[in-house]
DNA sequence: TATGAATGAGTGTTCATTCAT
DNA sequence: TATGAATGAACACTCATTCAT
């Protein structure tokens, strides 16, 4: 009984990682079992293994396109901003990062808070595509810096202060809360840009 | 003749919670078996039973435990400036925040990751505890905005935003890295004010 | 395609059925281990739960099955006699509740020696079925009451009486013994019948 | 720090039997546990082993204990009447077998249901002790057979039907219910001896 | 591709029993 | 005699994974 057209695999992957998703940022990777998830999905448990390899690879792959997507919008979004100075580029930065961790806060929340269910491989290449991605914050910070526009006190620290302020709002923010997504990037900017700024600054 | 000096009762308990710490920050909740926990503190997985009633009462004694040393040395901190304005109480606030952190790494990791592995009851009662920590955070800065002294945007998006800054340090911090306790709350210092004064300021 | 002909769930419940009845009139339901009963069926433990949901589900199950088939024969039996009166409907019963007590003496014995171990809503449900059959052999007795052909001091005790009379018959037949079915019935009949009987008693 | 008069040792050996007693009547042998067992007493788990030698052995003395009783009991009553014939012999068989099963329900209980709990040795010597009792009766059954005062069918069916129909008491009278002992006792030795009485006995 | 049944290792928890104090 | 802590085996149950159908 070979593949038909109408084969429903994509969609079933598709809704195994939908409800993946769902349950690993609500119950945490360890805690979920895939008996829920095939639960979830619709689906028996034994089915899962037509479409994942392990619950592990399962937990890869959403971290992975995760972070891959994660490159990708920071390119599409930075590279308008490539030629312009530090103070725009981090604006540009802020902008994109609280953006992309509001739109998709279950991805990036367990893009970090389950690094360490990882296997050591895995591990290793995604705390590494971290790392990159901090330095894109590293680059603008330092080149503020050699330009007496920014003064960090330590670069690192400043990038480390940057992102966890940033990377908060996945915890907090509500699409239909008080502010909306603009005013909060506003707020940060001022926040960020003001603690970056040598005395007697002017920021706007 | 009850209990005597030699009792080892008390040294078990304390050996569990300490080994509970150590696995937990290492492994998360689901994560580490109590089999693990008894062969770390060197009994039987039975005999933990006669110290903890459940794992989840562990888990919620641990971070009980800590959201109250929290709450005790925040007092006894912030006590000594509590006559001093807004922007010294800030200051005090992040170093102390800074240093609890940094001493208390894994207590702070797990009293925010392992919020999820709470039963409702549990959960309410820290998050509750929670609130009023930021609250202390809230007032500052709600004294300064009255005061003039800070321009927070969104006092509450500020807090959060401080919070999340200043929390990270337990995730990258290492004792005995480039920088120390004190060059770190300095910088954090510099780059939180720097971000709440209102016109082209000059913060000390 | 679904289910084939040689598929052996089906039979592996049965299995577990059928050893389950064995090791809880052996041993008890509370001495039964899971793994007892695995073993017994030759699969491991996990698998059990492919078939049942937990110990004390297996234990309502065969026990209500049990009470349900005693109704059924009961009906079946009965009916044949349901227009003649009170002695001969109580031979019909006499002969019936002893026949059914040797041939199922198993699921008899657990039927009554294991309600305690039934959780509250499964035990009233019992419960009140086997007061149902109770009352099958009340209604008899009420109505030879009333017709002057039995005088049974009391019909609820009298009822009991007999009741636990011939129950006793599944913790002493032996298939092969000295008697033969027909025999304890025929002594039964008379114990039972001439303990109704009001004429020629002549005892104080 | 020696025994001192005022010693409640034998207090509490007769508080752990009878605590004993009523878990065990309650939720059985295997499903009462030593912890709830202490707990009832009101003393801890290892303080139980300063009186009984192990659970097995609480409930062999229990049982041991009750039989002896059975037994003096017995022999006191029936003494009375040893001289008379079997009729007056089987009245007071009834009446003294009645009245014991409803004062001590719960040995009684215990006595029978839980013989399968008891240990190979013991479980012997406790079924040969029932069996010396049924031979009470089946002695007065047979000498009345003989006698040609009764008309059993066979002596050892008549006499288990007897047992078990009295018997019975244990699991439905109520102390304060609708009839008191001496009713129940009246109903059943004429429903008894009215099933043994051989004349005026028309049914087939 | 989906299913239901199987596996074997694992889970948190309870057990009767022992023993130094 | 009582206690609290320890033991080691056992408990019911769940897990991720496999596989014939």
């Amino acid at each position: 009984m070979a593949r038909t057209i109408g084969s429903h695999g994509p969609k079933t992957m598709e809704a195994i990682r939908k409800a993946g998703l769902k349950l690993i940022y609500e119950h945490g990777y360890e805690a979920m079992s895939l008996r829920q998830l095939a639960s979830e999905v619709g689906i028996q448990v034994g089915s899962l293994y037509n479409h994942i390899s392990t619950k592990q690879d399962l937990l890869y792959d959403l971290i992975k396109v995760h972070m891959d997507e994660l490159f990708r919008q920071f390119d599409e979004v930075l590279t308008g901003v490539q030629d312009l100075g530090p103070v725009e580029r981090l604006k540009a930065f802020i902008a994109f990062h609280v953006t992309y961790h509001i739109v998709r806060k279950r991805e990036v929340f367990i893009g970090y808070s389950e690094l360490r269910s990882l296997e050591p491989n895995h591990y290793e290449e995604i705390v590494s595509l971290r790392r990159q991605y901090e330095r894109r914050l590293l680059d603008i910070l330092e080149q503020g810096e050699a330009q007496g526009l920014f003064k960090c006190g330590d670069t690192r620290v400043a990038a480390y202060g940057i992102l966890s302020m940033l990377t908060g709002v996945c915890t907090w923010f509500r699409p239909h809360g008080r502010l909306n997504k603009e005013q909060v990037i506003a707020t940060y900017c001022d926040q960020v840009l003001g603690g970056l700024m040598p005395q007697g600054s002017d920021q706007p």
